[in-house]
DNA sequence: AGGTCAACGTA
DNA sequence: CGTACGTTGACCTT
């Protein structure tokens, strides 16, 4: 079956959803249902919610508690859902004080003071609420209830209903016919509507008597003390049998037993109960009911807060529950007709758009080297499209695509273009000319998201869903089965069009930010390298892996037999837990540093422990340690290797909020070098055939340098002119002894303070890092900072910036932003800050690296020379150098990495060439 | 099956 | 109480 093509859709969702939304804003007409008023105690719902959820199991991966937020928002998401209510508020209590506790200063005594992670959280709610554009009242000198109770009485009155949700039972008293109160059973998941009815089945009184019954029974949590010996029954049968509480009071000396005696010496408290369990209905509030229809959400806004509050399910639950969504028809957001092009058609349709940048989806396999493509959809910017077959394309239709594919000239837009090269090219499809990225894009405006999937970005950015057919190209591994049907091709147009339109708003959003020329100029032509680099992957010696795993599991079993005699047993040596058990428990060796699970068993600790007990134990478990993971990474390798020989690592340039590159499927970035054992595998990385010898080349000191030109302090940057060895030259004058007299302890102090400060190390990191005394890293930092004080003024600028303007931005104009900076929570706060200093200068060697590389390609393939680029490390390149091209090609990447940008400081190369990594190294 | 944690490798 | 990553096994939950 040739060129099945999806039939012509004519949705027009956008409009509806904008219908949809305007009716669920305003008013509705009269004649139609009544307005449904939701009334929420925040503070009291979020309490609950605080005690309800274990915080251990809610917080973010920064370490902010979200138990309490979650609550709320997820209590709020149910509501929604459940009720739909057309109106909508929250109210707050406004501080401790109120006018009930002038009256009475006991009221609510017996309350602990709020948690601190409690209150951390309420910032976050109303943030979230604000998002929601959801009207937050308070008043000063009152309760929140009393906002409610004034609100419910106005909106009743109004002719709405009311739907009052609220922890304090006090509300009940607001129940008629028309209010309604949901009260929290259990934790905040569980409302039980409180009615006239339920009120009545619980405590045998209307809700109109409730407050009389309340004031008669007490209220603990309000440290209101009730009658003793008065439980709701007796209260009950008094205010049936006496109307009111009033009129009890009156038939009080006629009350016979211990309960009217109790009665009769407690009727001042009884009052006073009364007196305060009501609630106010007549407040001055800023808003009435009809102010508090439901508003369209801060969609983006809302994904932002999520996203650092780090909740997606519960995004996606409360997006599904958005007031006046639900009446939008669940297939809307495909605006897409998609084109039934006759056989031989393609071309046509492609030279009826020539000149105009179109969208493309790629489905197929992206495995760098060994990737393929077998469906590909275009749109243009009106929303028409094609979707193709590309197992059973007609061969006209497969030149024409193949021809615009390769052209350079002709524009298209893609989401992770990298993918797309790989499935592409694996089916002899060269892509070019690709202006626009819609991931990359995405990630140079919101760095510190951890993914950029296609359909989030619809949602985020065009107010649209997408719905999912199989996954595009972007998703690794991603198989689509089910080529056949037309919903396939639909889905596949309609990301190609939400491609093609999110580049529009993307380049807007990237121009805002001064970004545009970074995806253009830098991570756009980088894509290409990196794809190429991939695709070339990393010649292995297997043989040689081979041995390594042998010996180094040779290593693992004796270090374990050794380990399991001394103590007597066998345990699994991996485990945390059952190490515990060994050192603390049965050889009762000193507690180490507590972690959640206990206390650690981590190197450092280990070793620390062996010095103090020489408990050989320990040794063979340290020496096991090694021997496991050096194991593990050969075997991740063997793993790895494709049927060409080589590894092919993924480099992927949307993770790292500073703009390194990672690496992934494997980690080539993490190799071991520091031990020799580890400096093994390295030599597992080899010259491939045809080629002549591996080549690295490294930038010395390349943090340093930026962060010498950054600050330009010119003591630091005499440092680097001068060519002598920066931590001799920084010793010297730190210690004020000639450089020749920097001792290597005093040089190693001075190293691990250069490198501390470009990451905030504080005194006290510093002491524990040089194991010295905290005022002595004190003052060695105090005399750095006398000898070097550009480098201070720098680093205490580069935050004020950073929390004036909202980010920290590199040599490139790569952007981080920090909202963390202005949080009242000092842990995350002091994180900000040190994630502050150090994006600049981590992500400006990144930049400056990004450039080496598409200098260096561009030289290379300018000169028309066979070495290539294989991998990056951060600040390190490695070559595969074609036979007789050494010097060349080392003079290329010497002039390409040296001149990446002007700096004040020359950019240093060190340069190595060897038949391994291992021995290219230096 | 899927997610989190501790541990540890790199720059 | 030092930034940026990725991978692994153990452990726990679904």
């Amino acid at each position: 079956m040739a060129d099945r093509l999806a039939p012509v859709s004519d949705v027009q969702p956008t409009a509806d959803q904008t219908t949809a939304l305007d009716t669920a804003s305003a008013a509705p007409p009269s004649g139609a249902a009544p307005a449904r008023l939701l009334l929420i105690d925040g503070h009291s719902m979020a309490y609950r919610a605080y005690f309800a959820l274990p915080v251990e199991n809610f917080s973010t991966s920064t370490g902010q508690p979200t138990n309490a937020v979650y609550g709320f928002t997820s209590m709020l998401t149910k509501i929604l859902a459940d009720e739909q209510p057309t109106h909508l508020a929250v109210a707050f209590d406004m501080g401790r004080t109120t006018f009930r506790t002038e009256r009475y200063p006991e009221y609510k005594g017996t309350r602990d003071e709020t948690p601190q992670p409690f209150r951390g959280q309420v910032p976050l709610i109303r943030e979230v609420l604000e998002t929601m554009r959801v009207p937050v009242i308070e008043r000063e000198n009152y309760e929140a209830d009393d906002v409610l109770a004034t609100l419910a009485t106005q909106a009743r009155a109004a002719g709405m209903q009311v739907l009052v949700c609220s922890g304090d039972r006090d509300a009940f008293q607001l129940v008629n016919d028309d209010v309604t109160v949901l009260y929290p059973i259990r934790g905040v998941s569980e409302l039980t509507r409180m009615t006239p009815d339920a009120v009545r089945a619980k405590y045998g009184v209307g809700p109109e008597r409730y407050s009389d019954l309340a004031a008669l029974v007490g209220e603990t949590s309000d440290n209101l003390p009730g009658i003793p010996g008065v439980g709701p029954k007796t209260a009950a049968k008094w205010i049936t049998a006496y109307g009111d509480l009033d009129g009890i009071i009156a038939a009080a000396p006629d009350i016979k037993g211990k309960a009217g005696e109790s009665l009769r010496a407690h009727l001042d408290q009884v009052v006073l109960n009364r007196e305060l369990n009501h609630l106010l209905t007549d407040l001055e509030l800023p808003l009435g009911p009809a102010d508090l229809a439901v508003q369209p959400w801060d969609r983006e806004a809302m994904h932002r807060v999520f996203d650092s509050l780090q909740f997606t399910a519960l995004r996606e639950r409360l997006f599904a529950a958005m007031p006046g969504e639900a009446a939008a028809p669940v297939e809307a957001g495909e605006p897409v007709d998609v084109a039934e092009l006759a056989p031989g058609g393609l071309g046509g349709w492609l030279a009826a758009r020539a000149g105009r940048t179109l969208g493309i989806d790629v489905r197929g396999a992206i495995r760098p080297g060994s990737g393929d493509a077998w469906g590909l959809a275009i749109a243009d910017d009106g929303a028409a499209a094609v979707s193709l077959d590309l197992t059973t394309i007609d061969p006209r239709d497969e030149a024409a695509l193949a021809a615009w594919l390769a052209d350079a000239s002709a524009p298209k837009a893609v989401h992770g273009a990298k993918s797309a090269w790989h499935a592409l090219t694996g089916r002899g499809l060269p892509i070019a000319g690709v202006v626009f990225d819609t991931e990359v894009a995405a990630y140079l405006c919101h760095p510190d998201q951890r993914s950029y999937d296609l359909p989030s970005l619809s949602v985020r950015y065009l107010h649209r869903e997408l719905t999912s057919g199989a996954p595009a190209a972007g998703s690794q591994g991603a198989l689509d089965l089910s080529l056949d049907g037309s919903d396939e091709h639909q889905h596949a147009a309609a990301r190609a069009a939400a491609v093609g339109e999110l580049s529009g708003v993307l380049a807007d959003a990237l121009a805002d930010r001064g970004a545009t020329d970074l995806l253009a100029r830098l991570e756009l032509p980088l894509e290409d390298v990196l794809a190429a680099m991939e695709h070339r992957g990393v010649a292995a010696d297997v043989d040689y892996l081979r041995e390594l795993e042998k010996l180094f599991d040779a290593q693992v079993q004796t270090a374990a037999t050794e380990a399991y005699d001394v103590i007597g047993r066998e345990v699994n040596l991996g485990s945390p837990k059952q190490l515990q058990e060994v050192l603390f428990d049965q050889l009762g060796m000193p507690k180490t540093k507590k972690i959640k699970t206990g206390y650690t068993t981590d190197a450092a600790s280990l070793a620390d422990l062996y010095a103090r007990t020489q408990h050989p134990f320990l040794a063979h478990l340290l020496a096991h340690r090694d021997a496991i993971r050096l194991r593990q990474t050969v075997e991740g390798l063997l793993r790895s290797v494709a049927d060409d020989g080589r590894i092919h690592t993924t480099f992927q340039q949307t993770i790292a909020a500073t703009g390194r590159l990672s690496s992934t499927d494997p980690n080539l970035q993490n190799i071991p070098i520091r031990t020799e054992a580890g400096r093994q595998i390295r030599r597992a990385f080899v010259v491939g055939e045809g080629y002549e010898t591996l080549l690295t080349a490294d930038y010395s000191q390349i943090e340093m340098r930026i962060m010498a030109h950054l600050s330009g302090d010119e003591g630091l940057i005499d440092a680097f002119r001068s060519g002598e060895d920066l931590h001799n030259y920084v010793g010297s004058r730190v210690f004020s002894v000639p450089t020749d007299q920097v001792t290597p302890a005093m040089r190693s102090k001075i190293k691990a303070m250069s490198y501390g400060l470009a990451y905030g190390l504080s005194s006290f990191g510093l002491s524990k890092q040089l194991s010295i005394e905290v005022g002595e890293a004190t003052r060695l930092m105090d005399d750095y900072f006398s000898r070097f004080g550009g480098v201070r003024a720098y680093l205490t600028g580069v935050v004020d910036e950073a929390r004036a303007t909202g980010y920290t931005a590199t040599i490139m104009g790569r952007r981080r932003y920090l909202p963390d900076l202005t949080s009242d929570n000092r842990q995350r706060r002091e994180m900000a800050e040190r994630m502050a200093l150090n994006a600049p200068i981590q992500g400006s060697a990144a930049d400056l690296i990004k450039v080496a590389m598409l200098g260096v390609e561009r030289e290379l393939t300018a000169r028309g020379l066979r070495s290539r680029l294989l991998l990056q490390v951060h600040d390190e390149l490695v070559l595969e150098v074609a036979p007789g091209e050494r010097e060349e090609v080392e003079a290329i990447v010497r002039a390409q990495m040296g001149s990446a940008a002007a700096l004040d400081v020359p950019l240093d190369v060190s340069v190595g060439v060897g038949a391994s990594w291992h021995e290219a190294g230096h």
